[in-house]
DNA sequence: GTATAAATGATATGTTGTAACATATCGGGT
DNA sequence: ACCCGATATGTTACAACATATCATTTATAC
């Protein structure tokens, strides 16, 4: 059993334990997303669905799916490039912070971090001083990878 | 002479003082935005210059037209909403950094502000730990206004 | 005044996302 | 086993956001 499979399983479980349904649809979408260690589109999951199935997506499906997968926590949109990513923590069985996005411009590849809850509070308090209330902390960040960083020097 | 009008004189200067051309319709655009306490999109900006100048202002132009206004820094582009918002700052004298903006989902109302260069160097420092670098410091993040804050109690 | 570059117009098309309605599939109650 | 309601997926059409390309106009420099 690969990875792929193993970290379905965990979203398998998880969906199962409040009769959330994980089904072969919105398995391959996930498995889309869990492969590729870059954000993906719409329109491109629909490609690599197309590709490692054989079945055809229609985007009104796979936009519908990808809704699901954000409501289980298992996928994030990421609104900074329009595209999608498997949530890095779908195995681990704790609860998680809402986490942050640095993603590529080069080549969206995405990386989950969680950044110190203290600079977190900074920014909020900034944020309430300007009249405003953060509705989450999922920071999205333009970045270069490392593997940008050494193409580009 | 209008708060709008000043403003766009200042931009004159700014553009003036490095050969760059303010345009008749770079106004306008200028001008649409600079009205707005909210964040347009491209289209939404090609109504108000419909309204306001009479003028037909083909989708093509405007998105040129913000491209050059964004080189000279006049206008932001807000990729979280695909919105974009005048700059703040243009009729202040001296350089500015990079501002962060908040945007209410709601009403999409915005505000530019400065966060704290210390938080700053923080989140850097989280980025840097992930391997990765920052190419701009430009957060944008999803809030909440006074005003809607206040409906929605 | 003409050559040149900059700006704008016009048309087509690509990309992302949703609305609305039809059909298929699952699961529970009888 | 069968039907029913709920959930999931299919189909079509279109809205909203954005760019490519080539033609035309306008401004500035010489």
């Amino acid at each position: 059993m690969n990875h792929v499979d193993r970290i379905i399983g965990h979203a398998e479980q998880h969906c199962k334990a409040h009769g959330a349904r994980l089904t072969v649809k919105r398995k391959q979408v996930l498995a889309g997303l869990i492969q590729s260690d870059k954000a993906l589109s719409a329109y491109e999951l629909i490609d690599v669905c197309k590709q490692q199935f054989g079945e055809s997506m229609p985007a009104m499906s796979v936009y519908r799916i990808l809704e699901f997968l954000e409501d289980e926590h298992l996928v994030h949109k990421l609104s900074l490039a329009n595209k999608y990513v498997a949530c890095a923590h779908i195995s681990c069985s704790h609860e998680h912070a809402v986490p942050q996005f640095l993603i590529c411009r080069q080549c969206s590849k995405v990386k989950e971090i969680g950044i110190k809850p203290a600079t977190i509070d900074e920014l909020r308090e900034s944020v309430n001083e300007a009249g405003f209330k953060l509705v989450n902390t999922q920071l999205e960040m333009n970045c270069l990878c490392e593997g940008c960083i050494a193409q580009a020097a």
